[in-house]
DNA sequence: TTAATAACAGACCATTTTGGTCTGCGATTA
DNA sequence: TAATCGCAGACCAAAATGGTCTGTTATTAA
């Protein structure tokens, strides 16, 4: 149903969250899961894979917290999914190893996905966080309440 | 995690084989659910799925079975994910009225994550199912197992 | 030195989604 | 009118996900 977790919501919530902090201000999980109402042990794990994905640096003190390690320029949204779900794919078996599908033998829809997948990839990667919390509505947007374009179903 | 239902897996599988069926030429469950080994109850929901929502013609008789009710020409891929998981959503509050998020109200990363997934979509609704089973791979592909590009972990 | 603070680690459970099964009904036609 | 096919929905099992709990480790300020 290509859903994004809701890990990885938070995950994005909190990385704007830090983005919006001054150069090398650091923030604890307490701080950022008042701001968005997320409970803080499952914030915690979220921050915790961050950082050891090298997204974000940990200062592991009193008065310590989380700062983004890297410029939110050189994130991409994909960066960030690979780190929270692991690895990401349309497909079940995109890995190839990974698991046993019954219809591989006689699949003739892999390589099509595969090439949709791509697209999908190059999509994520070539979003960075910056451009990502900078980012214009398209129209009306989140001040209306509504970010669907009114009366049609299309996505164009 | 972003990953096909099987069942889409099923649906489009199942789409291929008719359309390398001759016009007007009607295929049965069994024999679908034969030449890529899916159970039939399930594959039967797939195909109802797919009936009732106009991308299948069934043919409710002996000798009966299903057939492309559209030319594959004017069936995008978006269309079969619809019809078979209902709405897609890369946000879990994409429907808006539909379940409250308890970050809605301080969430800004919203309308970014609505311009990604409107981008998804296109690119789902751009593709025809007949662009999809006449697809060439990109690389190598299918034949040499692996579909990814060797070495790099990038999508590009 | 030590107590407080904050991240780290992993087991654990609850809920939801998904995949799959079972049973019976309805339409068509040979 | 019986065999063949799709239709419909309840139902169950497995997996993924969301979330909780218990405790440990690193750092620093008192
Ligand atoms: S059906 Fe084909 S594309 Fe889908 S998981 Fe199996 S091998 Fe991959
Ligand atoms: S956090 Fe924001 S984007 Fe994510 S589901 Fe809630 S409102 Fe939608």
């Amino acid at each position: 149903m290509l859903k994004l977790t809701k890990k990885v919501d938070y995950a994005l919530l909190a990385l704007s969250f830090l983005s919006q902090q001054e150069e090398g201000q650091v923030v604890n999980i307490r701080e950022i899961s008042e701001a968005y109402q997320i409970p803080t042990e499952i914030l915690a794990k979220v921050l915790q894979r961050l950082s050891k994905k090298g997204i974000l640096q940990s200062h592991h003190a009193p008065k310590g917290g989380y700062s983004l390690k890297k410029p939110a320029k050189n994130v991409s949204i994909l960066d960030v999914i690979n780190a929270i779900d692991g690895s990401v794919g349309i497909l079940s078996c995109s890995d190839g190893h990974d698991k046993t599908c019954q219809q591989i033998d006689n699949c003739d829809i892999r390589s099509p996905l595969e090439r949709i997948q791509g697209k999908i990839m190059w999509l994520l990667e070539d979003m960075s966080l910056e451009e990502f919390i900078h980012s214009e509505p398209t129209t009306g947007g989140v001040l209306h309440g509504s970010i669907n374009l009114p009366g049609q179903p299309r996505y164009h």
